[in-house]
DNA sequence: CAGTTTTGGGACAACAGAGTCCTTTTTCTA
DNA sequence: TAGAAAAAGGACTCTGTTGTCCCAAAACTG
């Protein structure tokens, strides 16, 4: 499994809301019942990416989360990164410590090719074109 | 992280043996210290790759296992998809089941090219090469 | 045949990820 | 000002992965 539960719940939150209106505070209970994603779980992730600048967060009546930047200005490399942590795009796939270009393990040349190629994928999607793509052309960001 | 422990550690211990000694059986034991990997750790996964037919066991003194086809005709995908199931060349990068051409994810499409490009690499590496490349340019196996 | 060396396999411990619940803090509204 | 609505955050349970240990089965060696 590439991405953990945490962040794929994470990226289907985001990609939501960067379809629902894009400058109001949208309430997590909400998101969660959109998405039929665990109301608590799905509270964790959002002070996750809320402390790393993604969100923006707003507490009482009305409150709730929103994108800190507008959606064209965030890819989606960010949110896994913002999640997954870097290490997701710079590890050894044999978990070899300080495998590199001078001390390579035997998969170190063509992992890194096609962590690279991954790696520029989600940098070239914003979740402003998922967004838009998503309601276009009524794509699913939940189980049912 | 692409691939669990038990597949990182699966995929050392192939390569080493597609390295030593292709024909005589090499004991679990003297593997786990090669590599620096649990000894009864890394007996589960070998008995793993026995049943899944990837290699053959042999008990008593001078007993150990082999690889079950010479080490040119074995893919590194086969030994991922041994361990890890083929669900991880199928499923959804956002776990979403069901989802495919008729009822795609929005990374669905991104997602395929990604992963397909990937398999095909797994593909083209067999065990040979990568144990050929590995002893004549010394590359790593073990922590160290 | 007895003892030793090896894999096979079950049972268990330790740990991390996933998921739940409860209390506190902030903010709005009546 | 009191109550309600929302996020923040701590504590906990559950579950799967990782890792350990022990005993059984197979095969060899004296």
């Amino acid at each position: 499994m590439l991405l953990s539960k945490t962040c794929q719940y994470g990226v289907r939150a985001m990609i939501y809301l960067a379809t629902d209106s894009p400058d109001k505070y949208v309430s997590v209970r909400s998101i969660s019942s959109a998405l039929d994603i665990s109301f608590h779980f799905l509270t964790k992730i959002f002070q996750r990416l809320t402390r790393y600048g993604l969100l923006l967060s707003y507490r009482g009546p009305n409150g709730g989360i929103k994108l800190s930047r507008p959606a064209s200005q965030i890819t989606l490399k960010e949110v896994v990164v913002a999640i997954e942590g870097p290490e997701l795009f710079t590890e050894c796939v044999l978990g070899l410590p300080g495998c590199g270009a001078d001390r390579p393990c035997p998969l170190h040349h063509t992992w890194t090719i096609a962590r690279d190629d991954l790696a520029r994928m989600l940098e070239g999607e914003t979740l402003d074109q998922i967004g838009s793509s998503t309601v276009r052309e009524r794509l699913r960001l939940r189980h049912r």
